[in-house]
DNA sequence: GTTAGAAGTTGATCAGGATCAATTTGGACG
DNA sequence: CGTCCAAATTGATCCTGATCAACTTCTAAC
């Protein structure tokens, strides 16, 4: 959408420009050098934009792609039997989702936008195809995945050995980091998602991390209102979560 | 080991033989052809053997290859950087075991034998090559992967929705219909792992493990004497565990 | 601006499971 | 066969975080 210039013929909308795209570093592009890169922008359904809590894909829809998120955010949940929902995942910019539906016929788990969000669209059938070209490629959709099941391991072990405001601090520093790697900023941002997706996802309930963040403001570890967030000390949030080298979320 | 007849020159015993390996419908060979098949038997290394709390590789070994379980089992763990430990995953016959480490030059976790084990070894920079010639193969490779990371989200939900009760259920359930699936007896078998083992897999103290158990006992839903289980009533398990269409742990 | 419903906060109470402590059982080995 | 240490069990107490309830704030839609 930058590329619409007057006087210009303009590419197929749908038609991909990994090369413009800031987050090339961070998403599948990464992996492959210039002249590989027009074989993924071949197979690239590019920017879709889906609105706030627009359902991406849900586990009754037959698996076809995988997404990056290009702007704005995206939970993945999955939902056992009787009902209780399970939030998997946040993705930002430059993240993949759609990995762990890699088998079965049907998408693992439920992604929907937390907010206005433009998404890309790698049919799998044509990546596959494309990583047996390019082992390069191949290779990074290995390491990606791996990283997955790695990140995964962490949440465990977060839910497993830690208390809430463990759990909660390696959240916020997790987000920070990847905001920071993303060149935003990592001390002052803005929470994609709510109080309620947090503690669904870190395994507790709403009221507990309504209390741990005031807790937090009161020690001077951070500013909070709403979902405006200011890491006021993160060494000292560093302490509180003693955890998580790497982050807790893919 | 299968093949030393007498009078009959013996392959090296280094060259695998996928062919007259039981497992070969649940380990990787499930996925290609009789031809392709040969392939690889010449990347394998097959069947070293680990005793009891042998270690096959931890996080300070390099990257350097895949393992499959031929006869025994394996737990995986990570630990955090205070020195906890977190078990990640049990591994059972026709398992493979380093997946979570296809990234980085170092082993993500901890592998250990549970009991005297069998493993066959899959050298990943052959196996990357590999796939790209067989595209079953590497398809194979991606559903193995992507399902790991399903069954860590399983986990999740588990530790983070579900009673101690319930997990409980749920790893004896998930135990019992994998050594189904291996034609072993899927209501009375040896649990490969210790009661710690457990409960730090599941995030539980040890203790409350050994009272769950001895609570299933007496509602006559188990029959337990040390690692030896007897399920009497799987159908009332399942209630318990009102959880996990598929299994916990890979 | 008004209003309705969702999201978030705060308080009081309760319970599941951790922790601490004491035995008991079991397995490996001389 | 006995010894020793690890693993497992059982009991008593305590604490973190869930639950229930009331209230406030925010957001969106009109």
């Amino acid at each position: 959408m930058a590329q619409t210039l007057p006087f210009r013929p303009v590419p197929s909308p749908l038609k991909a420009s990994c090369h413009t795209c800031s987050l090339s570093n961070l998403c599948l592009p990464l992996a492959i050098n210039e002249t590989d890169l027009e074989s993924l922008e071949d197979i690239v359904q590019q920017g879709r934009i889906y609105n706030r809590g627009e359902h991406i894909f849900d586990q009754s829809t037959p698996f076809r792609s995988c997404f990056a998120v290009r702007s704005g955010s995206v939970k993945t949940s999955i939902v056992s039997e009787d009902g209780e929902e399970q939030i998997t995942g946040f993705f930002l910019p430059g993240e993949l989702v759609g990995l762990d539906s890699m088998s079965g016929n049907h998408y693992a788990c439920t992604a929907k936008a937390l907010e206005r969000t433009s998404i890309c669209e790698f049919p799998v059938q044509k990546l596959e195809e494309l990583t047996t070209r390019l082992p390069d490629l191949q290779h990074h959709m290995y390491q990606l995945m791996s990283q997955e099941i790695q990140h995964s391991h962490q949440l465990t072990m977060l839910l497993s050995k830690n208390t809430a405001e463990e759990r909660i601090a390696a959240l916020l520093l997790s987000l920070s980091s990847r905001f920071q790697r993303r060149r935003l900023s990592g001390t002052h941002f803005s929470l994609p998602m709510a109080r309620n997706d947090i503690a669904n996802f870190l395994g507790l309930a709403v009221e507990t991390v309504s209390r741990v963040f005031t807790r937090f403001q009161n020690q001077g570890l951070i500013k909070a209102r709403g979902r405006e967030v200011e890491l006021l000390d993160p060494a000292a949030l560093q302490g509180v979560s003693r955890e998580l080298s790497r982050q807790v979320c893919p």
